[in-house]
DNA sequence: GACAGACTGGAAATCGCTTTCCGGGAGGGG
DNA sequence: CCCCTCCCGGAAAGCGATTTCCAGTCTGTC
């Protein structure tokens, strides 16, 4: 491996004066020198160690995005909207997928950590066990103690800086309209009961239909996957309107229905969470709560690259999208 | 933040001691220093800095993912195969993402070069670019030569471990088979002229169709996403069957037969290539060519870590499924 | 009882780069 | 003409770990 003593020995001069050439210090170099270093490190295929740059300075630039699942079209618009900000600036990113494992989540705070990464953003839902998340909030205290900084889009729970998807008035803004139609027996196909983002969808819709006078839904606890919505969509019984708490559930929802010959939005009307740019063509269209995920990444690392002294949580409001699934009931 | 120099000073031993106990490294220390250490560490909350690791020890332990999209089904299934075995090895993943631009893949070696991480997975197709090609090379040879180690998923053009999908096969089984339904006037579309992996499949399906006798079809060139495909879709004319050289194209252009009541499979049938999961619930259900792509990803990554002396070229093959997106012509 | 060999702990060199500090030469003002 | 300042180049001290080498202590065997 080519070192920078070695091109400064090829160039003739320092290795300071290397350094301060090939890393826009403030320091000048006489134009002459300039020109040597520079050829050496050309004809030797010079590249830095990034590793001992960072020990030397201090600071890296790198920041670490942590998500539940790439595959899921949700997070892979988030942590693309991440990491344009972060192409942006000229920072890499060092992604990890906790396969929707709280400590997994934990061990990459910790690794990023060890990394001194420069931001860390944690995408995803909190998830409703005080142990778990008073373990993360000390391993983000401990990060943030060494100037790490840190972001999270999700429930406002870590005191970081949070970009905060207004997931209850969203899904109370959807229960109105899906009301208006005229349903009156709703299903919920809640996800599982300790994930944060979808309790609270599935209180917002809760109690916006109780708001309205209208019967309690039937909730159906399930995975939050594909799978889930698709096993879950079996017990929905005879509600009209059935609400999966995100997209890919209600995808799942749907093929059940297909499969069993119900007809969608004939038979039952079916409503999503997210609008992920993937569904785009599905058929039929699938109502949804419109979130603008890359933006959310983009702001969410924003935040976390600009020095706040306090934590701040922006709030984004979703915006309910009428679509073929669902259907005025009788 | 706290060093290893501040627990060993906690501990009451010297740095070497220290070391020794947080890092499993071959040398045995005594039941009560250690436990001195161990207590020291957990009390002070010390995190090992990586890049004085990664700079002492000469290897980190990072491995580099490069992928053109991360919200591209097909390259968040690679990746996400490529993380899994990464995880099982205990190895943090950098994952870059160039957005097609053949500028960004060579930037991205060279950062992670500049890391120094244990391997790079290049996933994605080479471009016809002889200029770009061997930029590219130049780079990889360089990251190679400092003990670095290279794995692609695409076609074998770098001199690297390779994972290459059989493209120009499997588009021929998949025409063979549109064939043996009796389709004689064919379309394709193409993606972008300089694409290796549209242009093999491109070339597969357009030899199979003359090895049996039958007219060329027509070619249509264009993005290589879901618009390109909506968009070339406006052009198949009288074609009976359209052939997508990728899956998101497909969806594409499924999209747009719908908008313009062109009814898929009566009207025209259209198939796709890769078999992404997002689709397993598209309506009507999309014939493709099946591409393992986790595993794919998985062994790629396998193949760049296992310190094989001479590059090693694994060949998948796609399996056709038809599905209800294409049919019989009479 | 003595000595070889196995272990354990510590001092110090090392990894590759940044940056402070210092020295010498050039330029400008009194 | 001298002195002060400004600039540029180099020597060397870190950054936070790992690891080699060395010394001291035990054990076991003859």
């Amino acid at each position: 491996m080519v070192t920078l003593e070695d091109v400064a020995k090829q160039a003739g001069v320092s290795l300071a004066t290397a350094s301060r050439v090939l890393n826009g210090s403030t320091r000048q170099v006489g134009a002459s020198l300039r020109a040597k270093v520079e050829r050496a490190a050309v004809e030797l295929g010079y590249r830095p160690n990034l590793a001992a740059q960072t020990l030397a300075r201090g600071a890296s630039n790198v920041i670490g995005i942590v998500v539940h699942d790439l595959t899921d079209p949700y997070f892979a618009a988030l942590a693309d909207g991440a990491m344009r900000v972060a192409a942006d600036q000229g920072l890499l990113v060092m992604v990890g997928a906790t396969h929707r494992d709280p400590e997994q989540e934990i061990a990459y705070v910790a690794s990023l950590n060890a990394q001194r990464v420069r931001a860390v953003l944690l995408a995803g839902s909190r998830v409703d066990d005080p142990h778990v998340t008073r373990r993360l909030r000390e391993e983000v205290a401990r990060y943030r103690a060494g100037g790490g900084r840190v972001a999270c889009v999700g429930q406002d729970l870590l005191e970081v800086d949070t970009v905060a998807p207004a997931n209850r008035e969203g899904a109370a803004d959807l229960a109105r309209s899906l009301a208006a139609l005229g349903h009156t027996r709703f299903a919920v196909l809640a996800g599982p009961a300790g994930l944060l983002t979808a309790a609270d969808r599935c209180a917002g819709f809760t109690d916006a239909l109780a708001a309205l006078g209208l019967p309690a839904p039937l909730v159906i606890h399930g995975a939050f996957d594909r799978d889930g919505g698709h096993a879950a969509a079996r017990e929905t019984g005879d509600a009209t309107c059935v609400f999966a708490v995100n997209d890919v559930m209600a995808v799942g929802a749907l093929a059940s229905y297909r499969e069993r010959g119900i007809r969608v939005p004939d038979d039952v009307s079916v409503a999503g969470f997210d609008d992920i740019t993937t569904l785009r063509d599905h058929v039929p269209a699938l109502t949804t709560v419109r979130l603008p995920l890359a933006d959310m990444g983009a702001k969410a690392l924003t935040l976390a690259l600009e020095a706040g002294e306090r934590t701040r949580v922006e709030r984004v409001a979703g915006e309910v999208v009428l679509r073929q699934s669902v259907r005025r009931h009788e």
